[in-house]
DNA sequence: TTATAGAATTATAATGATTACAAATATGGA
DNA sequence: TCCATATTTGTAATCATTATAATTCTATAA
């Protein structure tokens, strides 16, 4: 597993950021974790092996990370964010069942323009709420249970 | 303006939703006010008219709204939640220089299908963030003010 | 190697949006 | 009018996140 520390210690130089112990551990965890956790996820599971870890920390690694486009925030649940690795412009599919946030490969043809009805356009957020397909096998129907 | 209290009534009304005096006069601002406010700002707006009305009362009769099909939420800032009364689904533009919410008129063939990648479509959550036209006009650039 | 300045991390408190809860008030029917 | 029920209110609580200040780490120069 060095090599893999070593990439991610590069990617941080390359961006600038100072490779420190937290921010490894961080960057590792959302490398290796691409669900889109929460930052209370990030530090509920880092804090069993960096038992002095902050949420502060925590909170402060992400705010670095994405200003520095290590990471896009995403804004789906309503209550906490999400933090999502993948950078390029991406769908996603948030399943009312299980609660998962799934990755899309659809095109959206304004954000390649550029531009939509005379605004210039910087960022692309483009979700859906439904039932996944992994949901729908198991019989789930509107995002109640049907357990009868 | 008898005639539009009436029909904002029979809208309560056909949602199943006793019209109070509270609820007609927050969906009544929410029908002249198109421009997704917060519900701070409603609270703010209602209460130089209704000095009695809570910040409660505006959360519950939102909760309300939203349960009945009256309004969407919006979480695009990732701060406050706004809220849409036009709950035929549209995308939204977020101007990073003046922060306002547009509305668009622009298609999703995916949401038209009501399924992506497998996985069953019921709600569409599209918005683009970047600088408005109006904007653009004035000489913003990139969400930074340029006042040389 | 050690001292030291600056950065990173931590613990704690504060904030801001939203919800929970119980008391007060209003409403509509007998 | 009276009463049962729903609504509204005021207050306190909650939850995610940020601010702040103290502590700890780290890199480098002497």
């Amino acid at each position: 597993m060095i090599t893999n520390m070593e990439s991610i210690k590069n990617t941080l130089q390359v961006k600038g950021i100072k490779p420190t112990y937290v921010r490894l551990k961080i960057l590792d965890y959302l490398e290796r974790n691409r669900f889109h956790p929460t930052a209370e996820e990030i530090f509920k599971s880092l804090e069993k092996k960096v038992p002095t870890l902050s949420r502060t920390s925590v909170y402060n690694t992400l705010n670095i990370f994405k200003e520095k486009g290590l990471l896009n925030p995403l804004f789906i649940t309503g209550s906490e964010v999400h933090f999502d690795r993948n950078t390029t412009p991406h769908h996603h599919f948030f399943c009312k069942e299980c609660k998962k946030i799934i990755d899309l490969n659809i095109e959206c043809a304004y954000f390649k323009e550029g531009d939509v009805e005379g605004h210039k356009i910087t960022e692309l957020h483009g979700y859906f709420k439904g039932i996944c397909k992994d949901c729908l096998k198991k019989g789930a129907t509107n995002g109640y249970h049907n357990s009868i």
